[in-house]
DNA sequence: CATGAAAGTGCAAACGTTTTCACATGCTAT
DNA sequence: ATAGCATGTGAAAACGTTTGCACTTTCATG
């Protein structure tokens, strides 16, 4: 037995014996309807189940009511928490969120800007991605369509959310400078990645402006790996004299260096203090717990969701707005004074 | 100044000097065209920059080459992880991916399943949600649209990919059993969740097999907030006797029990053994390192890519597949023998 | 040379909406 | 009484595709 095929208005007219203009009028509650042919035209849609064909909607109204985000991993806890929020800040307006991974490739990230703009989403939210070439950046900007960038520039006409990357590591490094450390370690993935080099800023500001100059050799900023910051860590800990503190800026970098730590038998934070830049699991709940530069995920979200509704809206008055968002830092266990102390 | 409108395919169309009809055969190379037009027609789409109306081909074709995927939390690692590899598959085979954010409410899940189901998905993604009402789920299949479970059931006429958390909490439980524990204490979140009841159900199987009927009070299964399992976790530690390892059901019990044992002291694994049933960088990075039960998220991911491309490809059988994704123990520092033995 | 097949094309109908426009009412104000 | 206006309705034109059908041309076959 064959199910029955899906209601359109079509039917819903023909049962309320009205013609199909005035279903629409009716069901929509737009135009002049009388209020006895919307009631007869609700009746009938609910009893036939009506719903409407979101997809000829959008052909017709030429809005898909769909906004696009694209992030370089969508299973990095930073990513996934800024989407979770934008999902359902979006939602609640009438927006769905279409996905995609970039794996932080320029080439990746141009098809699926395409095939969303394909797929006439009304906007695009696009997540950083290694910044070489910044004349592709721009002409993703085709007018069209609003995009928004998080953590990212994306054209001068479009708004955009940043964490204070700057700020944050600034402040991690006062934190320590201010404890008395003067060899403070620095572990970033990659400097091309725009906030990485943010962070990478702030901590030298912070370092100049305490008339300590920072150097070369306490810096390691290539990739991401895990492996990699480990063996990097290990490194660090063999140069005399050895830093009295570890700035990570990142999970991945934090726990990378935790390992070269423990490996090496170093105490936190009596051998050495931890800072990261990221707030994460393992920095909340890792024995000691270690203090972090915090920021709110869900806000970053639902201020990318916000800006993205507002340029949506019939009445937007087009400027861009670049947002700034706070961190903090929350001390925790792992940073102390250096050199040998209060054991335990 | 204006930008120029959207070229359609009539433009390429008259630019080509041929029908609408004619050109979008040729552009499909479908039906009948001469090499001939689809060279001319090819160059003038290039030459304008023409591309097809994802919407209007939705519309016609009755495909939308989207599919959808619900899921409890878009930000817990577990889905984060899957939802990363499920978007890649797809997206390989042309498919994008929606997602949504059902927050283990029934009634959000209901209402953005229908609101997919009117965006007209060629298919849905369900992640598990709290099962009370299984007729509920049921109606979810209304045989239009293919729907595919993940570690959850969604009509007999679907599939499903299921990780194996019965195997794993088992193959957790006897692993202990066999170091000598008799007193496991299991802390998990709602036993109505269907994964949770598989692993108390593994559990329980484990130890009964050894002979060791399980007890209820070392079973704490009920909210997933991380203060509630830290006050549980106090709460089993002062048991007399006092249970000698925790089975911790997910990365929220890890943490909470984690943050338990440091605050009374208790070290592990010399005085107590955890064991953690999921992965987490904080299973890994801990000191010591807690050995976990761990399954591949990618896999899972992609399973359930494969199952839905499966279904949605026009020769399909239209059986129903059950695939069971296999887990593994790693074992890490955080188990030893029970009572007092080699002070690490 | 007539016939038929095959190839290439254009026309128009769909897909399911919303909205413009014209038309038919019934009412009010001159 | 009649012009005008407000109100409700239906017909039809979009939105941008794909595709069934009919039509012409070409070419080989009898």
């Amino acid at each position: 037995m064959k199910r029955s095929r899906r209601k359109t208005i079509r039917d819903v007219a023909e049962a309320a014996g009205v013609s199909i203009g005035t279903a629409s009028r009716a069901l929509n509650r737009r135009g002049r309807v009388s209020e006895a042919t919307v009631a007869r035209v609700s009746a009938a849609a609910k009893k036939l189940g009506y719903e409407p064909d979101a997809i000829a909607q959008s052909l017709r109204l030429r809005s898909t009511k769909v906004v696009g985000m694209l992030v370089t991993d969508l299973a990095n806890p930073f990513f996934a928490g800024v989407i979770r929020a934008a999902e359902e800040r979006l939602q609640k307006a009438g927006y769905a969120l279409l996905v995609g991974n970039t794996a932080n490739d320029r080439a990746r990230e141009k098809f699926l800007a395409d095939l969303f703009r394909r797929r006439r989403v009304d906007g695009l939210i696009m997540g950083p991605c290694e910044t070489e070439d910044a004349e592709r950046t721009v002409a993703l900007d085709d007018g069209e369509m609003p995009v928004i960038g998080l953590d990212r520039e994306v054209g001068a006409a479009q708004s955009a959310v940043y964490v204070d990357h700057r700020r944050g590591a600034y402040e991690a490094t006062r934190h320590l400078i201010n404890l008395g450390h003067e060899r403070i370690a620095l572990l970033s993935s990659s400097s091309r990645l725009s906030p990485g080099r943010s962070r990478i800023e702030g901590y030298g500001a912070a370092l100049r402006e305490a008339g300590i100059e920072p150097q070369e050799a306490l810096i390691r900023a290539q990739k991401s790996s895990m492996e990699f910051v480990f063996s990097e860590a290990l490194s660090l800990m063999s140069m005399r004299p050895a830093p009295t503190a570890f700035l990570c800026l990142g999970t991945r970098m934090l726990a990378g260096a935790l390992q070269g730590l423990r490996q090496n038998g170093w105490r936190v934070p009596n051998d050495v203090s931890v800072l990261s830049v990221g707030d994460s699991d393992l920095a909340r709940l890792y024995a000691p717990a270690i203090s972090a530069v915090s920021w709110d995920l869900a806000a970053v979200g639902e201020v990318l969701a916000e800006l993205m509704l507002k340029r949506l809206s019939p009445d937007d008055d087009g400027r861009a707005e670049r947002i700034l968002i706070p961190t903090q830092l929350i001390e925790r266990e792992s940073c102390a004074r250096p050199g040998a102390l209060f054991g335990g």
